[in-house]
DNA sequence: AGCACGCCGACT
DNA sequence: GTCGGCGTGCTC
């Protein structure tokens, strides 16, 4: 039947013109019990539910809706609902003969016994496979995310439905072992007892029940295990579980950590690193029920867990959690959905708290899940901090760029073990500022940042690449530059002078090392890419303290301290003598959340003044950004909620002419002026203004404007 | 998005 | 009289 449609000459049979046309009414005369047997094009169609409802692969946005198609009889059995079909889609019917139309990949939503459209059903060209892949609580969930983001359906079922691989659906699944046999009750507490409540969050799993919590870990090697014992007491349950985590070596970890408690073949560990195949084999064992529990990266939150039990999240504050593609949806979000609709257990854990998980706890959804104080205090290293005031003080830090209080902490750790610096992300110096009053260095002419890109070089703007020859102060009149950001390679060169005789290992985006031995050792990182060193570090220096606070980001404070303790946590404890050092200004809030390691107070001051600022997350946001004239069609033909603000539109920088790397969704085509609108709603309206938003955005295009808008809801990026 | 139908200017 | 401009509207 493939054939079919790939002859489009076909369509010359004799009297098929007048057969098109009677599929409305055979159609229509579904139900009627004397009905002759109806057919298309001679051939007969399906008997009970002759019409396939379809949702076409294309995520066009005016066309989020589902088409229905007529099923022939030949495919009634394999045309089941959430199986893969290719459909002809846009022809246009000429003196009763349907004409063009290319073939596009879709899914079955439904079968049923009559369409409500007022004209002749195309056929199904073919029934890609067997295999039930979009669910009805898949589709469902998608439905959701699409209406949350303003999105478009298409564009979530993508994210969630993994392209097929013919091999891999052949293959039966290994269905995992069941429960009981090799005596796996409910896990014992053991590490989970650290935690005031850590015992009964666990044994409410087992039991069966929904417990939500914000759980802040403790520093140390122990969160692995408590994440795949929360697992375990859910599968323990008879239910399934899903956690996802930012990054395949923390996956690996989680699942390694679940191996030990389960055996082999009773969860599935999903990520891409496996390949595409393998992957789909291994998301099909999910789909297909023999395998109940995932561990896996942002693409898994919508794996499809058979009578889920419990949603996991690890580390909310990791911008990896944030869906790239439209409508970008989030890997928190998802599962907050996932958690109301399945009924299911919600556990959100990390070494520090978003504001996001801070709402969760002060709207009363979720219940902290913390450590006693006590536990905090073993646990944690002892923190140090090298203030401005310090390091003016220091004759050597100006000599070395690296504080005498770093460099004696450095210097006693490496005789008991390895030594983490933190240093920040890219190059050599890329960020420049007034050398007497730290104001930031900006372009004259498009107020760029300026950078440094060779040693001794003229600085050059960041965004349009004009030299700055002669630069000079705005704010104090003073002429000279100095580094606001130092380079991994440059602390590197340093340190390795510095301490000779000690081997510098260097872990960095493009060669990041998951461990690194007991022995002492320089280990030098970016921030995410910190090497876990067996038995801890013996200290650790964070050196990129201003200069990720000086970011002008919503998320600088909070981001900053994530980083931090991201590093701090992979150092020995306090009593085992492991130090750490950060650069940064002691009346700072987060350096000061850090010193007494209280990420939950800090989150909770941060959510304060958001509320108080009306920002998000206790407001909602969406931004529009497009062409002027773009912007302010939406804008006229949005229907807003009661209550919306609009603040801007404000011109968006222009993205530097020289810039070689692949423009991002939503920025402008080079030498283009856009603007970025910014709709601000009262908490309880991000719903209405995402439908809002997008009915104006239906209406657009339907309108067939060119010019396009982005429209994206809960911006990160909006400084 | 494609793609075809539709109603107004310069050519054989 | 015809070829063709891209404005408008539809796609099961």
């Amino acid at each position: 039947m493939g054939d079919e449609g790939a002859h489009p000459g076909a369509e010359g049979t004799p009297g098929g013109g007048e057969q098109l046309a009677l599929i409305r009414e055979t159609v229509r005369k579904a139900k009627e019990p004397k009905a002759k047997p109806r057919t298309w094009r001679g051939a007969p169609l399906a008997e009970g539910l002759p019409v396939a409802r379809v949702l076409v692969d294309k995520g066009l946005l005016h066309l989020d809706q589902f088409f229905d198609y007529a099923v022939p009889a030949a495919m009634d059995e394999e045309a089941r609902p959430g199986v893969r079909v290719r459909v002809r889609f846009g022809a246009r019917v000429v003196k009763g003969r349907r004409e063009g139309g290319t073939l596009h990949d879709g899914f079955i939503v439904e079968r049923r016994a009559e369409s409500d459209f007022r004209g002749p059903l195309a056929p199904l060209a073919q029934v890609l496979s067997t295999e039930v892949v979009l669910t009805p609580p898949l589709l469902k969930l998608c439905r959701q995310v699409a209406d949350r983001y303003a999105g478009a359906l298409a564009d979530v079922v993508q994210l969630a439905v993994p392209p097929r691989m013919a091999r891999a659906e052949r293959e039966e699944s290994p269905q995992a072992p069941s429960t009981g046999g090799t005596g796996h009750g409910p896990p014992e507490p053991g590490s989970w007892a650290r935690y005031a409540t850590g015992p009964a969050y666990l044994q409410a799993l087992a039991r069966g029940d929904t417990p939500r919590a914000v759980w802040l870990a403790l520093p140390g090697p122990h969160w692995p295990g408590e994440l795949a014992a929360a697992l375990a007491a859910t599968l323990a349950s008879g239910r399934g579980a899903l956690a996802v985590l930012p990054d395949g070596r923390a996956a690996a970890r989680v699942d390694a950590a679940l191996t030990e408690l389960l055996g082999e073949g009773r969860h599935v560990l999903l990520t891409a690193d496996l390949g595409p195949e393998e992957r789909y084999r291994r998301w099909l064992a999910v789909s297909r029920g023999a395998v109940r529990v995932v561990v896996g990266t942002r693409a898994a939150m919508f794996a499809p867990v058979a009578d889920l039990g419990m949603v996991a999240l690890w580390d909310d504050g990791d911008s990896s959690h944030a869906e790239p593609h439209a409508p970008q949806p989030h890997a928190r979000d998802v599962l907050l959905l996932r958690a109301a609709e399945e009924r299911t257990a919600f556990l959100l854990g990390g070494l520090t708290s978003t504001v996001e998980a801070a709402q969760l706890v002060e709207s009363g959804w979720a219940l902290p899940l913390a450590a006693h104080r006590d536990a905090v205090r073993s646990a944690a290293p002892l923190i140090r901090t090298v203030g401005d005031a310090d390091q003016a003080r220091d004759e050597a830090a100006r000599a070395a760029r690296l504080p005498s209080l770093a460099w004696t902490v450095t210097r006693d750790a490496l005789a008991r073990g390895p030594v983490l610096v933190q240093v920040p992300r890219r190059g050599y110096v890329p960020k420049l500022a007034c050398g007497s009053c730290r104001a930031p260095a900006r372009c004259t002419a498009c107020a760029g940042p300026l950078e440094l890109r060779d040693q001794g070089g003229t600085p050059h703007c960041g965004w349009c690449g004009r030299p700055a020859a002669d630069w000079h102060c705005p704010e104090c009149g003073g002429f000279r530059l100095r580094a606001s950001i130092v380079g991994a390679r440059r602390t590197a060169e340093e340190l390795g002078r510095a301490f000779p005789k000690v081997p510098v290992r260097t872990s960095g985006r493009d060669a990041v090392l998951a461990s690194v031995g007991a022995a002492p050792a320089l280990v030098i990182a970016t921030p995410g890419a910190e090497p876990v060193a067996d038995g801890g570090y013996a200290a650790a220096l964070l050196l990129d303290g201003w200069a990720l606070l000086n970011r002008p980001d919503l998320r600088a404070g909070e981001e900053a301290l994530r980083r931090w303790a991201l590093a701090a946590a992979l150092v020995r404890p306090a009593g085992e003598g492991g130090t750490v050092v950060v650069l940064g200004e002691p009346t700072l809030r987060p350096v000061q959340a850090l010193v007494r390691w209280d990420p939950a107070g800090h989150a909770l001051r941060e959510l304060a003044e958001r509320a108080e600022l009306r920002f998000p997350p206790v407001s909602r946001m969406a931004s529009v950004t497009g062409s002027p004239a773009a912007v302010a069609e939406l804008v006229d033909l949005v229907r807003l909620p009661p209550g919306t603000d609009q603040l801007g539109p404000v011109p968006l920088p222009v993205p530097a002419v020289s810039a070689t790397r692949t423009r991002r969704h939503g920025t402008p085509p080079p030498g283009e002026q856009w603007e970025r609108l910014l709709l601000r709603v009262p908490p309880g309206s991000g719903s209405a203004l995402a439908a809002a938003l997008k009915e104006a955005q239906i209406a657009r295009a339907t309108k067939g404007s060119p010019a396009p808008v982005h429209i994206r809801m809960d911006p990160t990026d909006i400084g």
